[in-house]
DNA sequence: CCCCTTTATAGTCGCAATGACTATAAGCCT
DNA sequence: AGGCTTATAGTCATTGCGACTATAAAGGGG
């Protein structure tokens, strides 16, 4: 970076592109959009856009998320950067570099065509097939990381409504992990960590269906899970 | 990314910058050039470079550790991307878009002036003064994530030579973590977890300076720790 | 040459965290 | 009413880990 002047470099076009996921049922969802144009017309891919001259990759990611989802306040979503993808040949019309973000959503809206006025639907995370792009990647990365980050962080009340019953966040854990937790036990360890989960004071409980009635809570003030909550170790692990 | 053309977008330059750290000693080592030219003459900054056309951000950042270390083989160097800082005016003379890299050394050799002719040198991590542009966020942001990767991951192996001592491990931990740690626990807890380090078979043994020489390991298969080998907790962490 | 310092390695003890499990409570459905 | 479902309380044994003691193997200074 010594010296450079304004003809030194090769400009490149930067974009976003963001790993919308959600929880519908007991299975993990993500937003895509069909592309109508070449390459790659009539796949599937990741919403995103251009980052525009006056905006950091941060800022054009949420406004990209708003219209995409339609949402009015994604204020309070999660967003979090991935990594950026950069190969030279990952898209073949021109040299695009590509700023990944994760977001989380709690109760995922009906999607609206935007702008572009191509189709935008949620698709069960295991079966969005082959994607355009290096989409497919993306989409894993993402994954990998929010599955990660519930081990030691309090990310999972980001798939959660304001208000929510500790199944629900346990929930979350399994579906992202694909594993079946004890209730006992992950109820003990949520409780036991200060600032995961604060109740609700009035003795407020919600009935969604059948069962027992669950005590509401409230995310805390923690943002890191110490010790954390680590997820059960595969079967088939290199000794 | 829906239906753009060539002239829709707004060209940005892309750059890499690179926290490259390393151990010297007892004290954490990060390698800085000193800047010739305005904005910044005079101050350190983080070493890096535009992003050339055919390469992708990892390639160019590797290329960028090779000239600015002087090592001929940078191929088995640790380098991890940490993030993209891209808000609008982190550089005063232009849209500047850069893809941060931190990268792990072993040994630290003495660092040749780039290309650019200017200053490089390693300094201690804690004095490392206000830095150019956004680096000082950046080195932090570095260090950080160097910092939490320990827990869970073989990192530290990174920062150490082919062969090397339980002792220099722990050195790593007490180093980057700035905590001290309990000899004989951190032994139990690295040889306890599979694949972490795999002694050396012939009877070697190194002796650096004084006591007991220590028996030489490598670097083990397993890249994540389960369960993680946590850092003490700080003192003052909300309740 | 002996002792002292330094570092490596072995092992002990007790508490805390956790996995597996049983039991009880409180709602809905038929 | 009885059974199904989910929530919540609690038990028990094992493991992990922090704190600590002890022994071994080197070098250095009198």
């Amino acid at each position: 970076m010594q010296g450079y002047n304004k003809y030194a470099y090769e400009p490149f076009a930067v974009t976003v592109d963001l790993a919308v996921l959600t929880l519908r049922g007991a299975a993990l969802h993500v937003l895509l959009v069909e592309r109508g144009q070449e390459p790659y017309a009539g796949h599937w891919a990741l919403p995103g856009g251009f980052v525009e001259p006056d905006e950091s990759a941060e800022t054009a990611a949420r406004r990209e998320l708003a219209e995409e989802t339609g949402l009015v306040d994604v204020s309070g979503l999660h967003l979090e950067q991935l990594r950026t993808y950069s190969e030279p040949d990952r898209d073949p019309r021109m040299r695009v570099v590509s700023v990944a973000f994760a977001a989380l959503l709690p109760d995922p809206p009906e999607p609206h065509a935007g702008s572009d006025a191509a189709q935008a639907r949620w698709l069960p995370y295991d079966s969005a097939g082959p994607l355009a792009f290096d989409h497919d990647r993306i989409l894993a990365d993402a994954h990998d990381r929010v599955g990660a980050k519930l081990e030691y962080t309090c990310l999972a009340t980001a798939f959660c409504p304001p208000e929510f019953t500790l199944g629900e966040l346990q929930q979350v854990y399994e579906t992202v992990w694909g594993t079946a937790l004890d209730r006992p036990n992950f109820r003990r360890k949520v409780l036991a960590t200060p600032g995961f989960v604060e109740p609700v004071p009035g003795a407020a409980r919600l009935t969604g269906g059948r069962g027992k009635p669950a005590a509401l809570y409230r995310a805390g003030t923690a943002t890191t899970l110490h010790p954390p909550l680590l997820r059960p170790p595969r079967e088939g692990r290199p000794v």
